[in-house]
DNA sequence: CTCAATTGACTACGAACGTTGTCAATCCTA
DNA sequence: TAGGATTGACAACGTTCGTAGTCAATTGAG
């Protein structure tokens, strides 16, 4: 059936599988992020990535699957750039966050497809809802860990929740274009919020 | 072709059109709400009202005629309800704000659809991207009225736009049940968050 | 050169969709 | 009661979808 070893058209088998895979989810990712889940049709994805069906399938076992791979792909990348900014950073809590936000401004802005898939896909795609995936959850954590835990769960946790959607707000609409403001005003308001979100609790 | 005086099974016309509107946008609300725009099919909302496609087209151009309708419905019967428990409470600005939040956790608790539309839909349906529907319209205006308008006008937009999602972002994972909470420390809470925006600005 | 592994273009099937049209059954008015 | 307004069930057309299968062409190993 498939032999491993041999060499076809100046790279092996395997090579040729991972990059096929990777067509695949780019192409998924070009669609999610501008049309939405609607847009990621089995179809779709084929003509973008130039593949075929039965490459498709050989990847993933459905249409759901892709999408949940590609959220999840993001997801990972974007958590990487952000644990990565934040360990390098010094250990103030300013200095984190703005380390944080400068990241995720940054990754949004280098490929905006991603930057909508991770703030919109999760609330947008019915595959996704249904996994309990949650919004950003990178910043949620990092929210998190930022708060005082001195105060009560129930209020951490409403504060954490308004947080992550301001922010998520907040890069949604800069994303879009409707927030006319530098890049450097908006990691400042951001850096603020997460800083003074420990002022709610009085 | 249409007689308008005549009566049918008791009703006019025009009445029995109104009530077939009514049924058809309820439908599209019970779907939209649901299972998101995705679920809102022609037939599946001919099914759900138990009309048939042609009183379907005698009121919608197409599909996504009816999303909008029920959108905009559900936007306006909310604008309509914030609007009058505003203009009831007192005029002090914890008076409003406590007002306004209650209204808004009132109404998408007894009506969970309108919930999920209000909070949803504008983000995760093309129909209404594509119009530029904004998030929750009626509380980005109630914010901003709240907000000192001494302070720059990027500043106050961002205020604006991370408090509307915080807001939202709190209103969605209420609805959801994923905030363990009761429901008069989530008004608290959101008063507290409405009322502090300004203090962001130092 | 031969042959098996591999590729890609293509077809096929059943389902759902948006939209329009048909037609017999109902109900009131004259 | 005759006839036109009105209703509702349903068929029809073309499109897209998910998914599976076929088959000739290409390619490198023996």
């Amino acid at each position: 059936m498939t032999v491993e070893g041999r060499t076809w058209a100046g790279t092996t088998l395997t090579d040729r599988r991972a990059m096929r895979r990777r067509q695949l989810l780019d192409a998924g990712l070009d669609l999610l992020g501008s049309g939405g889940s609607g847009a990621v049709s089995v179809r779709a994805v084929c003509r973008q990535s130039k593949l075929t069906e039965r490459y498709f399938y050989e990847n993933f076992a459905d249409r759901d699957e892709l999408i949940l791979a590609v959220y999840e792909g993001v997801v990972h990348d974007a958590h990487r750039t952000l644990v990565e900014a934040v360990d390098t950073a010094g250990r103030g809590a300013e200095a984190r966050a703005e380390a944080a936000v400068t990241a995720f401004v940054t990754l949004i802005l280098d490929d905006p497809r991603k930057g909508r898939v991770l703030l919109l896909a999760p609330l947008a795609d019915p595959a996704l809802n249904r996994r309990g995936t949650e919004r950003i959850p990178m910043f949620a954590e990092l929210v998190r860990e930022q708060l005082s835990d001195k105060v009560d769960e129930g209020d951490r946790a409403m504060t954490a929740t308004a947080l992550v959607g301001g922010l998520a707000n907040l890069f949604t609409a800069y994303l879009g274009g409707s927030l006319d403001v530098s890049r450097e005003r908006l990691i400042a308001h951001c850096v603020r919020l997460v800083l003074g979100a420990n002022a709610l609790h009085s």
